[in-house]
DNA sequence: AAGCGTCCCAACCGCATTCGT
DNA sequence: CACGAATGCGGTTGGGACGCT
């Protein structure tokens, strides 16, 4: 695909991964663990690389996998998530059971990207008409399934949970249904008063603190999304770059 | 039915970060 | 501490599926 291969070795199988291919991967991966992915084809008799093999079981064969069907609830959260941490994708993908960086990605850039811009223009607009829907497949997106031609095709469908860097100690977040998509009952820490008190650096380094304060930040109401208002200048995601805002300092350094 | 254009997503890449010696 | 290897991450791409004409 344009550049030149990762792995340098010839005779390396590339593209699409086959039937046999991902059983034989997922039957060594169930023997052996996850890890060294460098001698894994080696070992497996697969003729791909680590990477590619990494990747493959990540997002693709891994059990417990949520693939497709991304809900409205979901959705939401990734909207939050996105105008928090940016293009974050694994951490995102960390908040979200079931799906993967690449997952939550791919729908970003195919769905949500495009709403935003729709929004923005029928914003700008001042709300002359529905949403756009001129374009078939936009329009498609645009009514929370993703996928529906798809999910009845063949192809399969099922992502593994990939928390790779965030501590997750919630219970399985219930996907929220009322405003609170992070389910973990939490007692309520004031970020404001965190600063006030000079403790965010700490609570930054600290993942279960940071957990609570991001919960609790996701839960404000300056986040419920979709909004007009604030979808407007969300695109940008510029709160990474401006270090002040109205963010925990030790935000940055915990991503 | 065929051709064409658009869109989605799996898989790739290079770079960054972490780990091991 | 330095260095190389291994792993993780986010951006990008191309093939295939789908809808329209």
């Amino acid at each position: 695909m344009g550049r030149s291969p990762c792995c340098a070795k010839e005779g390396l199988n590339r593209g699409a991964w086959t039937a046999l291919e991902d059983k034989i991967l997922k039957d060594y991966i169930t023997l052996h663990g996850e890890g060294k992915w460098r001698n894994l084809p080696k070992r497996a008799g697969l003729m791909r690389c680590g990477k590619s093999c990494r990747l493959r079981w990540l997002n693709y064969l891994r059990p417990d996998i949520k693939r497709g069907n991304i809900s409205h609830d979901e959705e939401e959260l990734i909207i939050r998530l996105h105008k928090l941490l940016g293009n974050r994708w694994s951490l995102i993908a960390g908040r979200l059971p079931g799906r993967t960086d690449n997952e939550i990605k791919n729908y970003w850039n195919t769905n949500l990207c495009k709403k935003l811009h729709t929004h923005q223009n029928s914003s700008v607009a001042k709300k002359n008409s529905n949403q756009s829907g001129h374009d078939k497949r936009k329009s498609k997106s645009n009514n929370m399934d993703p996928h529906p031609k798809k999910e009845s095709s063949n192809v399969v469908r099922t992502k593994a949970v990939r928390c790779s860097k965030v501590i997750i100690n919630h219970p399985q977040p219930n996907m929220k249904t009322d405003h609170q998509p992070m389910a973990k009952p939490l007692e309520m820490v004031n970020v404001q008063e965190a600063e006030d008190n000079n403790t965010s650096r700490d609570f930054a380094l600290d993942a279960n603190m940071e957990d609570v304060w991001l919960s609790d930040f996701l839960n404000s109401e300056e986040l419920l999304m979709p909004c007009e208002d604030t979808m407007e200048d969300w695109s940008g995601n510029n709160f990474l770059e401006e270090p002040n805002l109205n963010y925990p300092h030790g935000l940055t350094s915990f991503l």
